[in-house]
DNA sequence: GGATTATAGATTGTTGACAATCTACAAATT
DNA sequence: AATTTGTAGATTGTCAACAATCTATAATCC
């Protein structure tokens, strides 16, 4: 007769499970995660309107914990808050796109340069493995497949480096691109962002040790993909804001 | 009469502008900047426990708002809460600590690479005007005027890149590294991070629009600040973890 | 007929109350 | 005396009701 006898469909699956999960995180939490997921996997589109009320009673919660939720989304940047209007899923501009890139290039950046000097075999063998699986993807030009297999294979790179605040303002700025992109996506603009030459390249420099090589390749990598993305909305040619790198000596 | 206009103590200055700051700004809102306030100034230390009860009838408001405030708080990375235990303000560990210092310098190297292909001339008269105003606090080997002068000296680095993401991110570093020294500080160790010959070579380096010089430099500093940490807190020498960048050529 | 003002419904903002859990201290047992 | 058990108080988690604001539609005025 608790209020938290009804979670959603979890009592199927494994009650212990259940009531442990329940026991270690708040209902805000799991609202949080629920908000996210299907604001990541595309299932609320940006500009979409979150209405309390509605989140609450589906997910058989009153609106305190969605409220909380919502006020955490809005700080991890997928939400945007109107007062008394509500809040509605990010819209990114590309504007912002544009500043997103040129963080996520920096970090792609450090990333390699790190990683160049820590790499273990194993990893190394992993994203080779990894390397094969977007080739095929890539043969087949499947793109539906080969998007996530990206996603993973440049995340994997992050974690990699051992270093979790690298990782979480890596995530950060890479699901902010994602909204970027489905809202494009929606807007019927796409390319076919295949490279698996440079991937290739990567992991080659990786396994060199070649700490500035592999830097400035995923620089670079990170670069080309919003080039083309801005190439995808404005055919004009224009290099809207595009600003070179500082070439190295 | 923006809404931007006022930052804080204001409702003594203005009843006016008192209500709409609460017109434009949700009672989560006003909590949450006073919550940061108050733990970026060192009023609350690391590990401090937050009483929901305790914040709400300090604020005069119901603690709904307060644990809004809460959860933005912990998706900033400020507080951390345990379930049933309640909110604590972050302890930032050594090891985080040392990956943060790497993800900073990674961005302040950007900023000195951006910043130098597009700073403007009245930035650079403002940046050797700050620069004055540190070498005085240096003379006077006044660390607590010089720590916020050289804290605001980067801020406005950052700022003057124009990049809102590049600025929030560095933002949120520095805010966990200012919660690290906070707690070193409280354990007595502390050292004086004076380095003006090092923040004029920056300057020059920006003036020159040398991008590579100042991104380099800006690294290099990074990592100084880093290991006079390392080094006030282990002075037995040994090189926790230390990690040299891969030199280039 | 078009623009402006009322009004009703819906939605968000805030609050206080209740339930569940934890913490601290005292009593009991070995 | 040390450990365990039990209980009271405090604190967090959740909820439902109320107040304030917004949105959309209808009525009024020119």
């Amino acid at each position: 007769m608790s209020r938290y006898s009804n979670t959603r469909n979890t009592m199927a699956a494994a009650p212990t499970s259940a009531i442990e999960l329940l026991r270690s995180h708040s209902l805000t939490t799991l609202v949080r995660r629920d908000l996210e997921e299907r604001i990541l996997s595309g299932e609320l589109s940006p500009g979409d309107k979150l209405n309390e009320g509605d989140v609450a009673s589906q997910l058989n919660v009153s609106r305190g914990p969605v409220r909380e939720a919502f006020r955490a989304l809005e700080s991890e940047g997928l939400v945007r808050t109107r007062k008394n209007r509500g809040v509605f899923v990010r819209q990114v501009s590309i504007r912002e796109a544009d500043e997103i890139y040129e963080v996520r290039a920096g970090l792609d950046e450090l990333i390699g340069r790190l990683l160049a000097l820590r790499i273990q075999p194993s990893q190394l063998t992993e994203l080779r493995e990894r390397l094969k699986k977007m080739q095929a993807a890539a043969r087949n030009r499947d793109v539906a497949e080969y998007y996530p297999l990206n996603a993973a294979f440049h995340d994997r790179l992050a974690e990699f480096t051992g270093n979790g605040t690298l990782l979480s303002a890596y995530r950060r700025l890479v699901n902010e691109l994602h909204l970027y992109r489905r809202e494009t996506l929606a807007r019927g603009a796409d390319s076919f962002p295949i490279s698996t030459r440079e991937h290739s390249e990567i992991v080659e420099a990786l396994a060199r040790r070649d700490a500035d090589r592999a830097g400035e390749l995923l620089y670079q990598h990170a670069m080309e993909s919003r080039e083309r993305l801005h190439a995808a909305l404005d055919p004009s040619g224009r290099a809207s804001g595009a600003r070179r790198r500082a070439t190295r000596s």
